[in-house]
DNA sequence: ATTCGGTACTGGTATATACCAGTACTGGCA
DNA sequence: TGCCAGTACTGGTATATACCAGTACCGAAT
């Protein structure tokens, strides 16, 4: 009989059963949110296995959204997720002040530019229209959560970027240009986070998360705004509502 | 010449070219839809590099949606993505038959059992009541893609597992107990893959995916269905139309 | 023709080691 | 007080190696 790895342990990997062991310390509560968890050296201490082993099962913690790492400083557990109401995107930046989350935006580009082929079809404009572009991050409890790029039809908003971004341009929208919001077309899809991105959303490269596109339209029917939101995905969850056409 | 690393690449880990160079060929089509990617050992080998780092490259690969891996078969260029309209959610099953695609249903599970408080509270019906709950696995084109696992209130519908349950079971509630589809609340999040749904789903553990959850309600507005989905996150994208109720 | 076993592949797990590059703190010097 | 160097941490990258466990295929024995 070679080999025996005997009766307790049939089969399971050694990393998996650290993975188990910490998971547990993170959703029985003996690590609460933002915690730190035991560095690569000290896991492979404790578990008496190597670093790459003790480095593979923080790294599938991570993949499982339970915990997030910030470079060389350690990993920490992940805070509840924040709910994204698609039906209500409309008032995201607007109702996050009066829920009381914590939300910080910050821009970081501004600037006009001419729609391509994708963005013209989605805009309903020929290309080469002039749009408006801004890009901007989000941060929620102070932790950095999405990167949203926006483009709207300058025609119909001249000198919106000379407002003030950091706040909900739906609304500067509706204040400033009589423009309401009233339907939009979403898509929501895993992608990789891209090197610069993570570099913003403070995380590690490769990794998983949300790619949120929509289209915005006015009462109408006519698209005047499109964007892009890149959420960390173990984050955030995004609800909506359906109706059943038939 | 020792380990020049030289001008043009000044700090890019290596791992990280060598997946710039295999995604390349993906996107450029060099290498189609369901192409076998360079397996570990030929990276390495390929590109003076350990198999660790090979496998770290082709790993990243996957993680972008770009590959998927079938465990000790290689690792294959994923297909374009299916997009689920949850909006449309009732006729999954029922379009796709129609649309061409080629949908697969496998039953993998089926019982009755009795609602937990969490379900208790979705399909507002007290705990305890009787559920019927099945689950299936579903395969487009061949490639097992999501597994879902739905709740009915069986009171509605005697005799709901006797039927083949092998296609959209909602056309199956209506024709057989009238019951309509009528309305939607879901949510979508990304999460890791559990290890035995990472099995059903051909992949390794781990890996994110995205679970989308749905109560399904009646013209009157009562639940009578819960449903939850794992999908292969690479493989799909999803749609909906939002009306912003001011 | 079918079965069975070998073999050459694949990825999966695991070790031990090394160095790099940031972070965070501490203690001393100006 | 304020800066700065040192140091002890953190994760990131990378090598070299070993063995395990499935897959796919081919060829020989039945």
């Amino acid at each position: 009989m070679p080999r025996t790895r005997s009766q307790a342990a049939p089969s399971l990997p050694r990393f998996r059963q650290i993975v188990d062991s910490i998971s547990h310390d993170i959703v029985s509560g003996v690590l609460p949110e933002h915690a730190a968890l035991p560095s690569e050296r000290v896991v492979a201490d404790l578990h008496g296995v190597s670093r790459m082993t003790a480095r593979r099962a923080l790294e599938a913690i991570e993949a499982e959204g339970l915990a997030y790492s910030e470079d060389r400083k350690g990993r920490f557990v992940s805070p509840k997720r924040v709910r994204y109401d698609i039906s209500n995107q409309v008032s995201f930046a607007a109702r996050a002040g009066s829920t009381g989350a914590d939300l910080a935006i910050l821009l970081l580009r501004k600037h006009t530019t001419q729609a391509d082929a994708k963005l013209a079809a989605a805009l309903a404009v020929s290309v080469g229209e002039t749009l408006h572009e801004y890009t901007r991050l989000f941060s929620i409890d102070s932790h950095t959560t999405l990167i949203e790029t926006e483009f709207v039809v300058a025609r119909r908003c001249p000198g919106l970027l000379n407002y003030d971004l950091r706040q909900s341009t739906t609304l500067l929208l509706e204040k400033h240009y009589g423009i309401l919001a009233r339907t939009g077309d979403v898509v929501i899809r895993m992608r990789a986070i891209l090197p610069d991105e993570a570099a913003l959303l403070g995380l590690p490269p490769h990794h998983a998360g949300i790619e949120l596109e929509q289209t915005i339209r006015d009462e109408a029917g006519v698209p005047f705004c499109f964007g892009r939101q890149v959420w960390r995905g173990e984050l955030a969850e995004f609800s909506a509502q359906a109706i059943v056409n038939r």
